[in-house]
Formats: C-alpha cells, sequence, structure tokens
DNA sequence: CTCCCGATAT
DNA sequence: ATATCAGGAG
C-alpha cells in the first residue's frame, strides 16, 4: 500500500521529535536485556525496570536462574504479570541458553526465536538494541497501532505489520524507526487518548479511526 | 481463539 | 467496580 506521506520526510520529522529513540527498559548486558524485554510482554517498562532493579542484583546471569527455585523466581517477577509463565520461559530460556548457546546471547532472529518465551518482538528488541544490528523492525501494540493510524498499512498482524514497515523503511533505519514509533506510540499516539493537538507528527497522519483528542 | 495476571486509568 | 494496558504459547 502506499503511505500518505513521502518516506524520507515522515523519517525526517520522527528523528526530530526523538532524536535518540532508545528501547527504555534498563540493562547492562544482552542477557539482561533479553530478560527484561520478556518481562515487558503486556507489562509497561516502567514497571519491568522497577523489578529488574533488584533481579538483576540477585540473577547475576543465565546460570543464576537456571538454578532457581522456581517458586521464588516466581515470587520476584510478580509484579510483572503472567508471573508464573514468565518465571517458565526465563528459566528454561536461561537453561537452553546454556545447553545450546553457551550462555550467550545468539545474534540472530532465526536462533533467538527458537528459545522459549521469544517470538520476533523480543528478539529484534535484543538485536536492535544491544547488538545495533537491523534484523527487522521491533512491532509491537505501539507500533501496530500507530503505524495503523498513520496509513502506514492497512494489515492486522504484526508480522504482516513488520514485512510492510521494512519494505516501506530503508534498513538503516529499522534501529531508529521502531524505538521512535514506540516512543511516539506511548507519549502521544496513545491508545486511549491520543494528544492529536500536541503531534508532532500530525502532518502525516490521516487521522482516520482516531477518536476525539 | 483462549489463556496467562498485576497495575493503573476511568 | 470495571475496562484497559500490553506478547507469546498452546
Amino acid at each position: 500500500m502506499v503511505p500518505a506521506q513521502p518516506i524520507p520526510s515522515l523519517l525526517q520529522q520522527l528523528r526530530q521529535a526523538h532524536p535518540d529513540a532508545r528501547y527504555e527498559l534498563n540493562w547492562t548486558t544482552p542477557f539482561e536485556l533479553l530478560v527484561a524485554t520478556l518481562l515487558a510482554a503486556q507489562c509497561t517498562d516502567e514497571r519491568v525496570n522497577r523489578v529488574t532493579a533488584t533481579l538483576f542484583q540477585k540473577y547475576r546471569g543465565p546460570q543464576d536462574f537456571a538454578q532457581a527455585d522456581t517458586g521464588a523466581l516466581e515470587e520476584d517477577l510478580r509484579p510483572t504479570g503472567f508471573y508464573k509463565q514468565k518465571a517458565k520461559a526465563v528459566q528454561t530460556m536461561s537453561r537452553e541458553l546454556l545447553e545450546r548457546f553457551g550462555g550467550e546471547v545468539p545474534q540472530t532472529l532465526e536462533q533467538l526465536v527458537t528459545l522459549p518465551g521469544v517470538a520476533r518482538k523480543t528478539a529484534n528488541v535484543v538485536l536492535n538494541t544491544a547488538f545495533q544490528l537491523p534484523s527487522g523492525v521491533i512491532v509491537d501494540t505501539h507500533v501496530v497501532r500507530v503505524s495503523q493510524r498513520m496509513g502506514l498499512t492497512k494489515k492486522k498482524k504484526p508480522e504482516d505489520i513488520e514485512q510492510e514497515l521494512m519494505r516501506l523503511v530503508p534498513q538503516d533505519q529499522w534501529t531508529f524507526f521502531g524505538p521512535a514509533m514506540v516512543l511516539h506510540g506511548r507519549y502521544t499516539c496513545m491508545a486511549r487518548k491520543p494528544q492529536c493537538g500536541a503531534c508532532p507528527m500530525a502532518a502525516f497522519c490521516p487521522k482516520i479511526g482516531v477518536e476525539e483528542g
């Protein structure tokens, strides 16, 4: 599909609005970012950061998560929601990381996606952010919503939307574009009450299906 | 498509 | 009190 406005100027405006767009999860190693991104499923980055601040002092690497008591880990992860699934995912992911990848976070999307709890969004966050690799475009709930509102896509499925965005946006922009769209969705183009009056991207938005804002 | 779940906005 | 937020697996 053809976007309402040319992509180059859209990217330029987006860069002006979010000059140093980056993912807002706190991490010090690729492994920590991987865990934090797993925990971020259905949960705000802010809450994940509160949990990981203490979590990463207690669990210093995949070894610690692999050997942890599952019940204790569940309690540590409780505030992020879906804590039983997440504890299981983090623990089995850590074990597979040790067994199959020598405890190192793999640097390809194909390998990352084989880990439990890791799908394209999580893999792209890790690759884009920790390794600066343009493996794909991060498509989370914000990017889905913003892309649709801006008329960049009419697709519904995140994977289809990612394909469309990868086609529209030059690859060397992907690691900027994803995080910038996330920030725009989080702070301006919100799901409930989009700030259309103060939106820097308004010129690129057909405002179709956007309720009063 | 349903389930997983706590936290915050309304 | 209840709706909404926000990914992945089965």
